[in-house]
DNA sequence: TAAGCTACCAAGCAAGCGCTTGGTTTGGCA
DNA sequence: TGCCAAACCAAGCGCTTGCTTGGTAGCTTA
């Protein structure tokens, strides 16, 4: 049914089943209305078996969120890898985060926007370093632009606007409509370098 | 403390204190996790008197958002009316909404960001039709100048865009830092008319 | 001064929550 | 065949939750 994650080798076990169908429940009634036993249904077991994989119901939005973080900063990477221009890249990395965050690992990554203030601050902190090696790779290539004048603000506060952009996408982007994940990429790198 | 509503005629009233309040805790810790018992608290009532001013804790968001959403609406309109240009709009557009969100009803306005689900259905509807009024006088102003040929893409995904940019905002923007809220509102228009 | 209303308190109920416990099934391997 | 660990069940504990109830203090109006 949900194969949100599609992080091959975890999908068939038991550990990994939960955690596709965690992340579709929190990204659809959120964590805190997510009940243990709304997830142990959905995969077919009671809800006291879930404690035998994990041992609070938080380790589970932490190990979504982990996951995905992983899955995608590997993406990045092969993005960034692949194109030897800025420009290039940055349309890359555009892409690759539109195809995270609306594409097939939508739910978890819409849950580890929505949902962040659900983990501890241990976690939080946790994920936050993980989150920091994502960052540092659009960075990076939002600097070099910079440097060659294709736009004149703080790279920074770009990030920080990119950000908003890719991820408020869920709300509106219909993956059924006329508007592709393409199309819409080319729209927003068009906010940074311009419509030249 | 926090007077984060600022509308004036309801903040001395034991509903305007409650709304407030709630609206203050409903960001920081999420409408699921705030519970009646805390809003009472922080107004120094019992738990039960809440329910003599409200007759659920979802009407207590409803209500927050409600308020917040005329309130900034009729700002939004104050902000049409003085300007004439396409372009003067555009600019007035973006820093009442960055004013809203990041400034005097920064926290009701994430609240009706982040807790939107937590609404009923029949609420949500209700919510969403004044809401629409909201984005009509976006839209409008964001033909106008399409139609100018200052921007090529389709305007109603560019107040996506816009949307995401500002209602991100409040996760890292700093009042206190040297980046002022103009600066920021400048720097969101470039992203629309080009950097010329 | 008596009625009436707003605002509140004190106490607690019913339901739902995360999680624990002790025991049972199942499949792979010696 | 006998063994063991992984996976799971059935039952329920202790706690928190939103909300209800019946009553009271204090101000306003006639």
């Amino acid at each position: 049914m949900a194969e949100s994650l599609a992080i091959n080798g975890i999908d068939d076990s038991p550990r990994g089943r939960l955690l596709s169908a965690a992340a579709h429940l929190f990204r659809d009634k959120g964590f805190d209305r997510t009940t243990v036993r709304d997830i142990a249904a959905s995969v077919g077991i009671q809800s006291g078996s879930i404690f035998h994989h994990f041992k609070s119901k938080e380790d589970i939005l932490y190990a979504v969120m982990e996951e995905v973080i992983q899955f995608n900063t590997d993406r990045l990477r092969r993005a960034v890898a692949a194109e030897s221009s800025p420009q290039g890249q940055l349309r890359a990395l555009v892409r690759a985060e539109l195809q995270s965050i609306v594409g097939d690992t939508a739910e978890a990554m819409t849950v580890l926007v929505t949902e962040w203030r659900c983990l501890s601050e241990d976690k939080q902190r946790k994920a936050l370093e993980l989150r920091a090696i994502y960052e540092q790779l659009w960075l990076d290539a939002l600097n070099a632009l910079h440097e060659q004048g294709v736009f004149r603000d703080d790279p920074f506060i770009i990030r920080r606007l990119l950000t908003g952009m890719t991820g408020w996408a869920p709300n509106w982007f219909d993956r059924a409509g006329s508007l592709t994940l393409d199309d819409l990429a080319d729209i927003i790198v068009r906010r940074v370098v311009g419509e030249a």
